[in-house]
DNA sequence: CATATTTTTTAGTCTAGACTAAAAAATATG
DNA sequence: CATATTTTTTAGTCTAGACTAAAAAATATG
């Protein structure tokens, strides 16, 4: 059991680990800890002896088998809240970061078991992001346009690229929101328009509606 | 905002004063809160400064108004989040103690007035203990048998005076448990027996299940 | 009611996790 | 490649909240 100050640590290293490959500077760690170098040096220390990381002073951190195991699992809990602030509270998504980031630390395997069977499995956050499964696994993801999909591929709405509003209205009208699946369903090489399904929907968009959409992909 | 020691002090001198009038001393603090009386006493003197409660040295500690306000929230949240685990998640009610005592420390009011809407405002947790209003406000409860309630009057099952097989088996088909409501629609004086109401069914019961059976009423 | 006993507080430490300032190592540059 | 600059670590403090041991106050008792 780590404690709440060394699970943040654990979390943080781990989405530097996954910027750029490679060990994580203790600035880099200090910076995004919104701490001093000398802090993130310490605890990264602390958390050498503790097996959850190698580091070699002047070198940087790596997280070991152990320590991603611990950040998965917080990411794991922080998403599936967030699912649950959104579907079942009815926060808006963007309201929800702060309220996951305290309840990630909650203590409870069973809890979080019973959590993702009450939310219906949910592979995705609000946000578009992939949950991890109990064995740290994730959906590999990738953000791209919708209009650079193929025929048969799916992604899930992660945000716009013109935010207009008359395009926010359209997207609103076909119930087009961060999160929402969609597959594409028959692609035009003519005009780059497309049919996809969205819920239960299908419709045709054009090329213009499809290159401002971003998704993430498996 | 207070800090996790804070509030798990706060809560625990609000429960001792509930259980007798007057200032709690701060062996009695210590002892709830498993730790020593030095410490008990630093946390009191530190807490007094924060005008959480006031404390005359040798005599002991005494909420004020936003001690008890604190306390009554932390203890809002703690049970409401009980309910959460038991009547959503499926947990059963003798496992969510441990699970409350740490959500009850998230900060969000937002959260608590979605939480308790998306329960249906629930008046007690799964032990029968009355969940305070957004204002501190309980619903006053005592312990009784429900044989000593009267025709008209109800009740919330918190327990077993007797827990033979044959007794606990009886309430579980007739659908008694933790939490339920019983209203009592009817008391015969000549025998002690009672028509009561559990749910949607109605049905006669004798005086010795009626004495086994503690309700909290308001 | 003086003294013994119990309760409570005070004084002094310890640890986790933050900080500043200085030292040391790594990297960049003429 | 020697030196200047940047990055990183070390040494020394600080605070919250725990602890032990001793002191002080309150209470019990002959």
């Amino acid at each position: 059991m780590y404690s709440l100050a060394e699970e943040n640590y654990i979390k943080a290293i781990f989405h530097l680990q996954q910027q750029k490959k490679g060990a994580v500077s203790t600035n880099a760690i200090a910076d995004s800890m919104e701490t001093k170098a000398s802090s993130a040096t310490d605890m990264v220390q602390k958390l050498a002896d503790k097996k959850v990381l190698s580091y070699v002073k002047y070198k940087g951190a790596q997280l070991t088998q152990e320590g991603r195991k611990t950040a998965t699992t917080i990411i794991r809990k922080h998403r599936l809240w967030e699912v649950f602030l959104v579907d079942k509270l009815k926060f808006h998504w963007d309201e929800v970061h702060e309220i996951a980031e305290q309840l990630e630390h909650i203590h409870s395997t069973e809890l979080i078991k019973r959590l993702d069977n009450f939310l219906g499995n949910p592979a995705f956050d609000p946000h578009g992001d992939p949950i991890p499964d109990e064995h740290g696994n994730f959906i590999k993801t990738e953000k791209k346009l919708l209009s650079q999909l193929k025929k048969t591929q799916f992604g899930v709405c992660v945000g716009v690229k013109e935010s207009s509003p008359e395009y926010l209205q359209y997207l609103d009208k076909k119930k087009i929101s961060i999160g929402t699946k969609i597959n594409v369903l028959g692609k035009e090489f003519f005009d780059g328009s497309m049919v996809i399904e969205v819920g239960r929907d299908q419709f045709f968009i054009s090329k213009k509606i499809a290159e401002n959409l971003y998704v993430q992909t498996q």
